[in-house]
DNA sequence: TGTACATCAGTGAACGCGCGTTCACTGATGTAC
DNA sequence: TGTACATCAGTGAACGCGCGTTCACTGATGTAC
């Protein structure tokens, strides 16, 4: 639309799409470690030199796959928080973006098997792909950080050494609520702000361990209904945060 | 030491382990998909073409892994469990196992990503690595069943339709329990089973989902002592399936 | 508005490499008499 | 115990295939004057 969008800016952009496109296609049928530029220019109709044109090594074209893919999970996330018009009911907030994480990887395996599954050998994703792959797990914190200044405050932890212990093993993760002040007019010093967090990034593991064993196969032979399943799964995580409907 | 061990069928052993010691290795360093037989020839010095007198395909080289690992995974779940002197003390076994495994799994990386990662494209894993695969979690359902026939019973479960819902979720995984006789002596017909078998289905997917995140990189921005946060994690668990210490 | 030059997308051939699998073969090991 | 034959491990060449990347090229598109 603006006056700068010659007919060939117009064309690289369509068909930087159709290669992109193609590549996720790729990453569902071969997995991402056997992606191969040779394929995706087969199937863009092209020569594969002449995707250079578009991305100058095969790693560039995974790096691309990566941001996109960790991008539209992310903004998956958040429009599913955003859509829930009671700001302050924390549990539908987290069902909501449980539901929505599940059903893009569900609808996306390709790319959920970039994203977390074993990593590419020989492949090292750049310093780019950090801020895209943290957008999930910043939504889950925020809707935890927004019931904890309302009140809520997870299920007691047990053992050794006080209400669960030293916070040094989550120090990364308070670090980065407070850098990025998601938790704000909340004390991050306080125990059981660390609790909290705990039990964050212990319900994030279990959701991504939840789709990872579904769509790798590891769910057959314990759960029939993994849509339902992950309903039950979300309503006893947010339980345990204290965040129950 | 068996009589009609001859000196062709001992040095068949020998390079058959060699063969598939070679292979775990390669696993770590390519990953499986990328896992090839003319490598794995390679490094035991043959022509790739010998590999073929012990193993008739890649595929079935893959199959020969799967199951080794399997079973060493659930071995070292066992013994952890079995080194557990009272076995009246759900909470030592239940830490003692999760340890273990994920420490057998941060000793093999490349068996885990073999066992757990994104599936290989192109190969199905036979029936024979069912049996294998499902060791570990049945060395967690034992634990939690014993426990639940000493009395202990997980949180209680929020959500509509009573006490956790109809259990037709996790119906296959008490099936099993039924066709194995894990839970001796408990009627498996009761809401609370379903509600316990539930929390152990969530708490092995956590405990993969950890080490998932621990092994692919997930982890650096949120944990600092991965190690450390296992027990915490474990703690937690084990409290959620009221078998804490 | 028209022309001259610069930019860029796409081509086709080539490079050196690795892959799984088959096959006819040699020579060592095992077994039956 | 000795010989004749069968079994089997390992060789080396070959099959047909795919890979990432480079390079000189053609022809279309864009831009400066």
């Amino acid at each position: 639309m603006s006056p700068a969008r010659t007919a060939r800016a117009l064309a690289r952009e369509t068909i930087t799409r159709e290669i992109l496109d193609s590549a996720r296609a790729r990453l569902t049928t071969d997995g991402a470690a056997a992606l191969s530029l040779r394929a995706v220019a087969r199937d863009v109709e092209m020569v594969s030199s002449a995707v250079y044109r578009y991305f100058p090594s095969r790693d560039a074209l995974l790096t691309a796959l990566l941001i996109e893919s960790y991008d539209e999970l992310g903004e998956a996330a958040e429009a599913a928080d955003a859509a829930v018009a009671d700001r302050a009911d924390a549990g539908a907030r987290w069902l909501a973006v449980l539901r929505a994480v599940r059903a893009w990887c569900v609808a996306h395996p390709g790319e959920f098997g970039l994203l977390y599954g074993t990593p590419v050998p020989g492949y090292a994703a750049p310093r780019d792909t950090v801020v895209p792959a943290v957008r999930v797990v910043t939504v889950l914190a925020r809707i935890v950080g927004d019931a904890y200044a309302a009140g809520a405050r997870p299920v007691a932890a047990p053992g050794p050494g006080g209400p669960g212990g030293a916070p040094v093993t989550v120090a990364p993760a308070l670090a980065f609520i407070a850098d990025h002040e998601l938790w704000s007019g909340t004390d991050l010093a306080d125990d059981a702000v660390a609790e909290a967090v705990r039990r964050t990034i212990m319900a994030w593991t279990t959701l991504f361990g939840l789709i990872s064993f579904e769509l790798f196969g590891h769910q057959v032979g314990s759960v029939a209904d993994p849509e339902a399943w992950l309903d039950e799964v979300a309503r006893r995580l947010a339980a345990d945060l204290g965040i129950g409907a």
